[in-house]
DNA sequence: TTGAAAGCGCTAACAT
DNA sequence: ATGTTAGCGCTTTCAA
C-alpha cells in the first residue's frame, strides 16, 4: 500500500528550500523583500516538488476568491441557444484572460428568492458578480448585495441601484432606428414581435418601435410578445398576420425570432422585402446567412460584456466608477427591408 | 464612520443561538445528533444572521471545494460561435444541477505546458474536472493527473490513459453511415471537408468516411480539412470545387461547415441536391433551418455531456466506472443528399 | 532580509 | 446530545 500523497504545500517547499514559510510566500507572491539566492533556491523547490499553492488557504486568510461569477437567472435551455450567451460569455472570458481572475458560472431559477443562486453569491466563492439575462422578478442579487458582493448588471436592471453599475445597450434608440428605416421604405403599416416584458430589452425596444411609430403618426397596435426564441418568432408571426393580414413591415426584437419569421411569412406566402419589410435586432451570424439577409440593428454584445469587465474589476479595485454604461448602436441595411420598387 | 460590517460567521451564529459552534456545524450539516431545540434556536439565528458559510475555510478542511471545472482550451472565438459548445455547457449545466456542484469555465491556451491552465486545475478550487475541445498537443492535464485529480474527457483523447475515462460519439460509425447513404443514393465521386486532424472527431470522421468509401471500391482522395468554422467550411468547398469537379456528393464533418459548403455550392452554381449531394454531421438547428434542410448524422452532445458529469461524480465518489462510454449516432436524412431523380 | 507566531472560519475527532 | 480542541495551508504582522 502506497501512502496517498498529498499535495505539496508551503512548508514542504520551506523545508526544500531551507527557508521558512513565510519566505517562500513572499517568492509566491511577488514580494521583493527576499535575497536573490534565498529566491532561487525556493523557485527550484516549487519547481522540483511541483508545488501550486492551495486556494481555499490563500482566500480564508486574503478573504479573495480570485474569481468571479457570471450570473445566469435561467434555468431552460433558451440562453444556451442564443447567439446573444455565446458573445456574452465570449467578451467576458476574453476581458478576463488578462487577469488571474477565473469565471464561476452560475445558473439556477430566476426567482430563485434566497435559494442556490443567493446562497452561492453570499457563500464568499468569488469576490464579485456579473448579472446577466436579468428578469424583472429576480431577487436573488438582494441578499448578496446586502453582503456587500460588488456585482455589476450586464443590460439595465428594472431598478437600477446605487453602487450597482451596470452596461447597456440603447435598446430604444435602436428599435427607433428600425422603425424610421421601415419608414423610410414606404411601410405604413408596421408590427412588432416583441421580446418578453420581464425583461428590459424586451421592454425597451417595446418602447422604441412605439415612439417612432407615433412620431410617423401610424398606427401603434399590431404587438405580439415572444421569448426570443425561434419557435416563438414563428409563432408570433402567424398570430401577427392573422389579426393584421394587411402589415408591410416587421420589427422583431431578435434576430433569432426574426428568422423565424421570415420563414413563417414565407409559409404565408408574403414576399420578404416586396409585401413585407423586416428588420431584427442584434446582427448575429443569423442575420448574415438567413435568406433573404437580414436587415437589423447591432447589439454591441461583446464590448458589453468588455465594458461589464472593466466596471467590476474598478469596483474591486475601489475606484470610482461610473453608474451606467450605454453603448450606441446602429442599423445594418442587408435585402430584408428594402422592397424591389425601392432599389436602384 | 461605520464600522464596516463584516459576514457573520459560525462563531456568531453560535454566540447568537448559545451553543457551541460544533452544533452549529452539525445543523448547518445536517448531522441528525442535535436535538430538536437546539436546531430550532440556530436556524433562527443563522436567519436572523443572514448566515452563509465560508466555503474556502470548509474548503480548507473537507478538502472539496464543491465545484468542477469544465475545461475549454481554445483561446479563440471559434468555440463560442459553435453550437457543440453551447450544447456541452447545457448538458453540463443540467447533470449538475441535481448536485451541490457549480461549474467553473475554464479556458486557456490550447498547449498551455504549465500554465494558467494546468495551476489551476492544481490549485485545488475545483473537485474534478471535464476536459473538452482537446486537441492532440495538450498537456495542461498531465500535471493535474499527476495531482490526483480526478477527470474526464468529453470526446476521446488521442492517448487515453488508465483512470481518466472519456465519453464519446462513435465518430467513425457516423461517418460511415454517411458515406453510405451517398452511396445508397447513387453518388460516385463523393469528397470531404474533414475536420482538423489534430482533433479526433476530425480524424475519426474522415477514418470512417474513407473506410466507407474503400469497401465500396469509391475513391478516397478528394478532403481538404476545415477547422469547423463556417468560414472554413465555405474555403474548402471552394477547393474541392476546384481539384475535384466531377463530385457528386461532399460528407462535411460538421453541420456549421456543412451550411457554409451548401451556399458555396450555390454560387458555383451547383444543384443540391440534384448535382451534389451534401451530409453534415451534428444534426444542429442550423441543419433544420438550411436551404435545402441539410441531412446530417445525429451527435447526441447533450447526453454525452450528463454521460460525462455522471462519470465524474462516480469518480468523485470513489466508484468503479467504466473506461469510456461510447454513443451511437443515427443519419437524419432531410432534402440536401436525395437528388430529385430518386425522390418519389 | 528573514523567521516566529497568530489567526482566517470551518470540520472532525475526542471528551463529556 | 453537546462542547472542547486541534488543525487545514496560507498570509501577515511583529521582532530580530
Amino acid at each position: 500500500m502506497n501512502k496517498r500523497r498529498s499535495a505539496p504545500t508551503l512548508e514542504d517547499v520551506a523545508a526544500e528550500a531551507d527557508v521558512s514559510r513565510a519566505t517562500v510566500s513572499r517568492v509566491v507572491n511577488a514580494d521583493p523583500r527576499v535575497s536573490a539566492s534565498a529566491r532561487e533556491r525556493v523557485l527550484a523547490a516549487i519547481e522540483a516538488l511541483g508545488y501550486a499553492p492551495n486556494r481555499a488557504a490563500r482566500s480564508l486568510v486574503t478573504r479573495q476568491a480570485d474569481s468571479i461569477a457570471v450570473v445566469i437567472p435561467e434555468s431552460d435551455a433558451r440562453v444556451f441557444s442564443d447567439p446573444f450567451f455565446a458573445g456574452t460569455l465570449h467578451g467576458i472570458a476574453t476581458a478576463l484572460s488578462r487577469t488571474d481572475l477565473q469565471m464561476v458560472l452560475v445558473m439556477g431559477q430566476p426567482d430563485d428568492g434566497d435559494g442556490r443562486l443567493s446562497k452561492y453569491l453570499r457563500g464568499g466563492h468569488t469576490d464579485g458578480a456579473i448579472i446577466t439575462s436579468h428578469h424583472r422578478r429576480d431577487e436573488f442579487w438582494r441578499t448578496a448585495q446586502a453582503a456587500g458582493l460588488p456585482m455589476v448588471f450586464l443590460g439595465r436592471p428594472f431598478a437600477p441601484m446605487a453602487g450597482m453599475p451596470y452596461v447597456d445597450v440603447d435598446n430604444v434608440h435602436g428599435a427607433a432606428l428600425a422603425v424610421k428605416h421601415l419608414v423610410e421604405q414606404g411601410r405604413t403599416r408596421i408590427a412588432t414581435i416583441a421580446g418578453p416584458s420581464d425583461m428590459v430589452a424586451g421592454a425597451d425596444r417595446l418602447t422604441g418601435w412605439r415612439r417612432e411609430l407615433r412620431a410617423a403618426g401610424l398606427p401603434d397596435d399590431a404587438v405580439v410578445h415572444g421569448d426570443f426564441s425561434a419557435a416563438a418568432g414563428a409563432a408570433a408571426m402567424a398570430e401577427l398576420l392573422a389579426n393584421h393580414p394587411d402589415l408591410d413591415g416587421v420589427f422583431v426584437a431578435s434576430d433569432v425570432m426574426a428568422v423565424a419569421a421570415l420563414e413563417t411569412l414565407r409559409r404565408h406566402g408574403r414576399s420578404v422585402p416586396d409585401d413585407v419589410s423586416v428588420v431584427g435586432f442584434d446582427n448575429t451570424d443569423a442575420a448574415v446567412e438567413a435568406t433573404p439577409a437580414l436587415t437589423t440593428i447591432v447589439n454591441p454584445i461583446v464590448p458589453m460584456a468588455r465594458q461589464a469587465v472593466g466596471l467590476l474589476l474598478g469596483l474591486l479595485d475601489g475606484d470610482q466608477v461610473p453608474a451606467a454604461v450605454t453603448l450606441s448602436t446602429e442599423l445594418v441595411v442587408r435585402s430584408s427591408s428594402i422592397p424591389a420598387d425601392r432599389q436602384h
